[in-house]
DNA sequence: CCTCGTGTAACCCGCCACGTTACAATCAGA
DNA sequence: TCTGATTGTAACGTGGCGGGTTACACGAGG
């Protein structure tokens, strides 16, 4: 119950790279440009993430976690609310055309 | 602590492929075809997904999410477990060299 | 033999994560 | 005030890949 339904969410969900702004990058006392070279990424890829305009890939994600001690999963799920919240609201008028699959097999 | 760190696992995570071939799908009684048009999508969509082939993307999992009552959340969720798994284990190597950052500020 | 369901090859398209280089702007410290 | 560090971002190029269409092959039933 607590559990998802984003497409009812009035906000977009936090994206990653709010976090990594204001928690994670403040707390280590990092450059982008130190966070970069350790990721083994360029700065431009840190910077854009941080403004939130990339999302968090599978593979930023994975090399997040090593960096910070976390799961992957966390910042994967975070992007992924993000992402779906903004399929759905791209292209919600094209979903509600969908009809519901009625699960007669089996009954 | 029942939770992810898929990093450990040593099967490759379900892909949601598989449940829609197995389960969703025969319950539904519904061919490849069907399906195609119920969700919008092409025919060869359809196929390659049900093969592991092809993620199920986020607009994917919305479409499925309104055909089978479920939530995008569920279907996207397995996917990103198969897509972690698949990147760590193509780059494990280069991702532990990456050196844990010190959470040294505000002791 | 013909049809249905399906796998899949071939071809095309558009998007986008990412890198490199470079330049401008801001800011802190000497 | 001059200077170096940090950062935003434009420009340019690349590879990968999701997705559509068309078309052909194959197996199972009628």
């Amino acid at each position: 119950m607590p559990n998802n339904w984003l497409n009812n969410r009035k906000r977009r969900p936090t994206h990653p790279g709010e976090i990594l702004r204001e928690d994670v990058l403040p707390a280590a006392g990092l450059t982008q440009d130190k966070l970069a070279s350790l990721l083994g990424v360029s700065r431009r890829t840190i910077s854009e993430i941080l403004h939130e305009r990339r999302p968090v890939t599978t593979d930023m994600a994975h090399r997040l976690a090593r960096a910070f001690g976390t799961s992957p999963e966390m910042w994967l799920g975070l992007q992924q609310d993000v992402d779906l919240w903004d399929t759905h609201h791209a292209r919600r008028k094209e979903y509600e055309r969908i009809k519901r699959v009625a699960t007669s097999k089996a009954a």
